[in-house]
DNA sequence: TATTAAAGTAAGTAGTTACTTACACAAAAT
DNA sequence: ATTTTGTGTAAGTAACTACTTACTTTAATA
């Protein structure tokens, strides 16, 4: 028996619902999954579902509350490199950690997007987790390096959304308008252009 | 009667069923809107749909195909204002031709996100319209210029992505993440603080 | 005026949906 | 030894789904 197997096995019921639930409504979306499906991928009785979750809905509540709560850190670069006030290392890091972020979970970004699409309740809470934070506290970041003098002065609310936008517009494009077909640039390439064309807008020349 | 009313009463019953179809499956997505609902904000029995289109799936097909043909020309100002190489004036206008497209059609972006989550054939036809042909015709330009010796060198397919992706991940935010309720910068100040960063990135120095 | 075609509708159909019920089995607690 | 508890399931249900049928009304044409 491998370990995959095994791993598979010890899942107990909960988490394998859970884990068909999450692959399935990214695939799909929520009115586009049926709960016989769920139960058929995770390999359980249909009523099982129901027996952990009382409806659907609760059940998909259930998984983006989970997907809030696995925060891959994406801000977790600012923090750490912040005090260095190395932008380059900062920008690419944080360029970096939004490429990995939807790298390791397949799912994440069309969870997001679904969810927002649908209107979820809960959709505006994984949002603010995911962007709006990161977006806040590399404005803020913006703001300090302006009142030092090392960026210009420009909106940081804006021009941290310039940013991000770049990058996650690209990774939108790639993940969810299938441009992953053709050969794409590499991902050193990618961010290192981005970061390049945001530092030289917002740096202040030197004279 | 106002002419609001009489523009209704015009309307043949194929595009009463397109304009009903067009805001369900905006809102809704897909999967999320049953034909009894269309039936009934197109103000029609149901089974005339079925006269007009032999599925449902054909009439998404045909209100995407729609949508594709009502192509609003984001490229336009690209084509207009090549010869000037007034670039301050190029990327601007391109901006705000972005904001007026979904301005003018609230449902424009919830169909385009949709359809490419949900997986419609035609989803790839819709997005290569409205954003791969422009980020073609944009990224002509940045090669023109970078041979021309005012842009510097970088790969211009990443640098009009670059662009593309301030703008289009700024719209999104507003409009599929409910960013809107908070009163937000005014647009002109958005679209020239990105033009601002972009072309300070990406332009050469004079000495 | 008679004929035909198009436009419209009520009432279906078979299949699917989210969700329930009633019951079986095994292990743990009494 | 017996009750309780947790886990599982087959077989339902009522409401809804996309789509059809058979029929009537309206309007254009000959």
């Amino acid at each position: 028996m491998s370990t995959e197997k095994l791993k598979k096995t010890r899942l107990s019921t909960r988490d394998k619902i859970l884990e068909a639930a999450i692959e399935l409504f990214s695939e799909k979306g929520f009115s586009g999954t049926t709960t016989k499906e769920i139960a058929e991928r995770a390999g359980v009785n249909e009523a099982l579902i129901f027996r952990y979750f009382s409806t659907k809905k609760e059940l998909y509540g259930a998984i983006i509350e989970k997907k809030i709560e696995e925060d891959p850190g994406i801000e977790a670069p600012i923090k750490l490199y912040r005090d260095t006030r190395d932008d380059w290392l900062i920008f690419k890091s944080i360029a970096l950690k939004m490429f990995e972020c939807v790298e390791k979970d397949q799912t994440f970004l069309r969870l997001l997007y679904f969810s927002a699409l649908e209107g979820h309740e809960l959709s505006d809470m994984f949002f603010d987790t995911y962007v709006e934070y990161v977006n806040m506290l590399l404005s803020e970041y913006i703001e300090e390096r302006i009142s030092e003098k090392a960026f210009k002065k420009v909106n940081p609310f804006l021009a941290a959304r310039a940013f991000i936008g770049m990058v996650a517009n690209y990774i939108v494009v790639q993940e969810l308008f299938g441009e992953r077909r053709k050969r794409n640039p590499r991902k050193e390439e990618v961010v290192e252009t981005f970061v390049e064309i945001f530092l030289n807008g917002i740096k202040r020349k030197k004279r």
